[in-house]
DNA sequence: TTAAATTGTACCAAAAAGGTATACTTTTAT
DNA sequence: ATAAAAGTATACCTTTTTGGTACAATTTAA
């Protein structure tokens, strides 16, 4: 029941980005060096984040990357899902057929699986990165 | 971000002696053949729900187990931490010293993880296994 | 006493997570 | 033009967690 270290860390990233704002250029090492991620990682990450459009990246003699999106329209939600995929507190939620028993239809703990599932969600989706910055 | 597979088997182990109700026993085995267990994982499963008496075993021939709890007293939350721990969406929520920044008490995704964490423990409390049975 | 049941410990294998390496390609300041 | 700085892509390796199994021992009703 936990997300994975490397959401954790493209958390940090995100927020490092957010706090130097929309369209700023940071080079991957230094976002390495400041978050505690090895620079592979880091750049691992960044990669995700690159396809997924929240950021961009900038090649060649001073590149590295900015942030594309506004902080206060990108959330926990958002970024997690980037790294670890969609959440499902349990696989019958990511997968009606995964249940072995083929029950999930008439499962009573299925739904309330479900309703805490949504909830969760939007509790994580309430957190905008504009909260998330020392400003 | 999900509960372990043996955390969802222990649920329907639970669900299936809280349909039969308090202190009726029943054997491992028609309960691994209800719930799609293998018998050696139910009787692991088992054990660990003994050990924090939740259930109770009988011993010896016709014996098996039987429910100690009332299921109005035994939520998600209590079943679920039998068998994976303490909640913890975040490694530095389980351990303040995990964080490799040692930046826990000044992170402000911290904060936030906490809040939601606690909120997730409150739903998963609130259902109770009364409610998952058929009656 | 014996067959049916649980107990406890230890072990094994598969999957997921975390992290690294190598060999590129692109960009751009000079 | 070109060399250095930067990103790209893919593949690999290691560690941890998870899921599951084995086996010998113990208990007990009949």
């Amino acid at each position: 029941m936990k997300i994975t270290q490397e959401a954790d860390y493209a958390i940090r990233i995100m927020i490092h980005l957010s706090t130097l704002g929309k369209g700023h250029i940071v080079d991957a090492a230094t976002i390495s060096e400041n978050e505690g991620v090895t620079l592979r990682f880091t750049l691992k990450i960044l990669r995700k984040l690159c396809k997924e459009n929240f950021i961009r990246s900038h090649r060649g003699v001073n590149g590295g990357y900015s942030l594309l999106k506004n902080p206060d329209e990108m959330s926990l939600k958002d970024v997690i899902e980037v790294i670890d995929g969609h959440f499902a507190i349990n696989k019958c939620l990511r997968d009606e057929n995964a249940c072995n028993l083929g029950r999930t239809a008439t499962c009573n703990a299925h739904e309330a699986l479900r309703d805490i599932q949504d909830l969760l969600v939007q509790e994580f989706d309430k957190v905008k990165f504009s909260q998330l910055i020392n400003k």
